[in-house]
DNA sequence: TACGAGTTGCGTCGATTTCTGCGTCGATTT
DNA sequence: AAATCGACGCAGAAATCGACGCAACTCGTA
């Protein structure tokens, strides 16, 4: 293991601070070397120097100082590997099994609960929807339920829809169900502290289901959050981050034709700018996002992302 | 990190509450950090926190401010001893119980609950809002409660959030935590026998919570039904209809503009005519109602009603 | 039904406190 | 000799302070 030991300078210039700040954070905040014998030189080891990483691109975002500090201090410096991104398990199923023509719905290679799920809902049997996805939900866990039996069975209805213009009402009840479903999962967990995350769709957006997803994921892992809804002005939802100033927010945007990034640029102009934004669903354009806000791929980073900040945030108090 | 002392941003923002009102709270009633020195900000300890904590409670429950303020106070928080406990001056109030005032909804005289409840919709606090319906619901079940609750808070809102064009954050975080209750409990009832009935919003319609405490109600009962949900087009919901062939069916309509008539017409003319169709919803007029359709005034009529259809079917079959 | 009195949350304004990065100085380490 | 250390202080920015006032609600009364 390479063993350098970065002087104070050293540390300074690459951070782009003042070697006085450098002392300045390590008397005040605790930001310091490791170990360090008052009256000697300070040696940043890379762990050491990690930690400042945090602190500099933190503050640089706009959180106070004091604050990034506290954050940087309790997180524990991530190794040098990158993290392995969260993969979900995908069922593939054994044999290259064929399934009915028909009037069904295309779920892919979604696995027989969803074919399941997709024909109840042709049936428009809100029991049998309902039993299938509290099934699933309470073995697999929302974040696999959603990613592995309601996302393919809801795009299949969604592609069979745009193509055929039918099975409108199929989707609406399925839907209803689904959020039924969520919603329960929501209300049963039990949120620790208080709410530091804010939900939102985008201005004129009308899907719910991927944030109600995203909420019972939450709610799952027992964290707490607020959830606005459909069709949230910019304003409002500034209203809101101002009142309320979460630690992160996340705006969903299903269509190119809701995903004004002027929203995302208001939130970062806010007086009380959140620490983190998400602009999740397929609607945002990743090139024209403005600087500072993050892209989920997967409901899975977006949980991560935001049990990330929950963890970070957890012990410290805001200044 | 051990002694967290809040700055008086970060405990409004933590209650949900303005900082100025944190300032008039201390010099109104007395409501502040156990020390302070005029001109100097304002340092909150975790006991001064959790009598605010207290404050918020009551008010959420519907008690008066200024009695809230007087029970905060006089609670002993369980600080860290040594300190005697602050003594503020008790300023009794003249005159008897009043109340209303600054930035709330107009609730009218509709029992503390529902200011309780307003006050909590304002704090965007979902918790408390989740716990007051759930409360209420589970005691008065969710006719008394959609008709003394939560529809007087939602129209004080609606009215507010027409005249100032603000408030919408507030609106749509009710909305979503009424959803929420509604849909636990229509997944707790348990369906007796096939769903006769169908629900479903007007084409074009966007207004479902009505539906949705329908929807809870008939569950509470006992009554099967399949809930469509919004926007539904005069095409998928005989789709529907001539898929499921229910006994009953209703249509909300919220406004004018969404309460076009020929939905109706459509659906007694379907080849599986409903035994009977209910218009419900402000927006239908009564005068250009096709022929053999009801129009419910209440949600306890439309409830009766759905009862009513349910039971003479029962017989029928049965006999 | 309309109106005045009492209550209450919060926006605004100029002054003050607090935070934060960094420069300076004499002594010490490397 | 160069770099760094600890202590101290400063200046700009952000947050907050106290005072004041407004708007809107409720309730009792005319």
């Amino acid at each position: 293991m390479g063993d350098e030991a970065l002087s104070a300078g050293a540390v300074a210039r690459r951070l782009g601070v003042a070697v006085t700040t450098l002392r300045t954070w390590h008397q005040r905040y605790g930001l310091g070397p490791s170990q360090h014998l008052p009256g000697h030189h300070r040696r940043y080891t890379p762990a050491d120097l990690a930690r400042l990483e945090i602190m500099r691109k933190l503050t640089s975002d706009g959180v106070t100082p004091a604050e990034a500090a506290r954050w940087a201090r309790q997180v524990p410096v991530p190794g040098p590997a990158g993290e392995p991104p969260t993969v979900v398990a995908n069922r593939v199923r054994p044999g290259g099994e064929r399934d009915g023509g028909g009037q069904t719905i295309p779920v892919g290679r979604a696995g027989p609960a969803a074919r399941g799920l997709a024909r109840a809902a042709m049936r428009l049997d809100s029991v049998a929807i309902g039993e299938t996805i509290g099934q699933t939900l309470a073995t697999d866990g929302v974040v696999a339920t959603w990613e592995g039996l309601l996302r393919p069975v809801l795009a299949g209805i969604g592609e069979r829809h745009a193509a055929t213009a039918g099975l409108i009402e199929v989707e609406h009840l399925l839907s209803r169900c689904v959020s039924e479903a969520f919603a329960t999962v929501a209300r049963a967990g039990s949120a620790t502290g208080p709410a530091r995350l804010l939900l939102s769709c985008a201005d004129e957006e009308q899907h719910t289901l991927p944030l109600e997803a995203l909420a019972a994921a939450l709610a799952e892992a027992g964290v707490a959050y607020r959830m606005l809804g459909a069709r949230v002005p910019a304003a409002a939802l500034v209203e809101a981050v101002n009142r309320t100033g979460p630690a992160a927010v996340v705006i969903w945007s299903h269509t190119l034709a809701t995903a004004d990034p002027a929203q995302l640029t208001a939130l970062l102009a806010s007086p009380r700018r959140p620490l983190l934004v998400l602009a999740a669903g397929p609607g945002w354009r990743a090139d024209s996002l403005p600087a500072g806000v993050v892209r989920p791929v997967d409901l899975a980073e977006a949980v991560s992302l935001a049990l990330a900040v929950r963890d970070s945030l957890d012990q410290s108090v805001e200044g």
